[in-house]
DNA sequence: TTGCTCCTCACGTCACGTGAGGTGGC
DNA sequence: TTGCTCCTCACGTCACGTGAGGTGGC
């Protein structure tokens, strides 16, 4: 029943514990989340702790926190977060990608390919329509501009008709 | 107790029942989402229909297909669905947009372009990654080639750093 | 009668969010 | 001792998803 030296103070210049590990917060901080969505993904298994403190406290590697950078990405992109777990689960043990997981990644990011394209083109539209109320300060709006922005913003052609 | 004459399989080359009314699943159907996506969306009152038929089912007017079509693409630009709801709402009361309204569709804009600039990024450099194995059939994919992605996918600079 | 649609519960899911209640270390 | 962090339940939330069980109309 070793106690490891464990500290958080002494340490938070270089952002981590002794030993180069991480404690929950200092991987919260460096990826940018809250520290309970850092163990809602060690319960979820998509980082795992390199070992428990005697305590009990969960110590991370710092390359944890490139992991949790990536569920965020790869959570922009489509991903699901079983998804995300199968390939850093995959990269942990140093396998190769299996084809399985090749076409999941391909087929993903040509969904998010064409998601972004619709949304640029959604975000472009409710630009122009909200527009007539914000850089016209002198104009008051009325209910008919809302109608207006509702009709700017859906597509109108049929489908299949999209380019 | 009248009934009323809703027909659907007379009029479904229009589309629609009788009197310019839709049913749950005309509106599905038009605004490319399932049935009980329109049921929710009613019982949250995004969208209200029109009358109740005298057996109850729900009767919406046409333009409500573009209300639902709004929804979605609210939705995908980071509206949640009680600002749909809200703006939804003025829009039927044909009452002006407040300022509170325009204030969070103005900030909703500005979020979801910044959004996409990260996506957009984010989806370039994951698919440069994954191309290595992707455009190489030849080429087995070790498990570095994970790491590789992962590093390559998430943003190495400082916060504030940024563009 | 068959095939389709409609309805209302009501519980499940995904990815967290939010305390509750208690422990550990400088 | 104070202020911070850590832990585990456990229940809430948002936007649906998924039957269960029954009715309505050509």
């Amino acid at each position: 029943m070793q106690s490891l030296p464990v500290s958080g103070r002494r340490n938070r210049a270089v952002g981590g514990a002794d030993g180069g590990f991480l404690k929950v917060k200092d991987v919260a901080r460096a990826a940018d989340v809250e520290a309970h969505v850092v163990r809602f993904y060690a319960r979820a298994g998509l980082i795992l702790p390199a070992r428990l403190a005697a305590n009990g406290y969960r110590l991370f590697v710092p390359f944890d926190v490139k992991r949790v950078r990536f569920v965020r990405a790869a959570q922009g992109l489509g991903f699901t977060l079983a998804e995300i777990g199968e390939i850093l689960r995959r990269s942990r043990l140093r396998q190769a990608p299996c084809p399985l997981v090749r076409v999941v990644i391909s087929r993903r990011l040509a969904e998010a390919s064409q998601r972004l394209r619709e949304l640029r083109a959604m975000h472009q539209r409710m630009r122009r329509a909200s527009a007539r109320w914000q850089d016209l300060p002198d104009r008051v709006p009325h209910g008919g501009d809302i109608c207006l922005l509702i009709e700017s913003v859906v597509d109108l052609r049929p489908r299949g008709a999209r380019p």
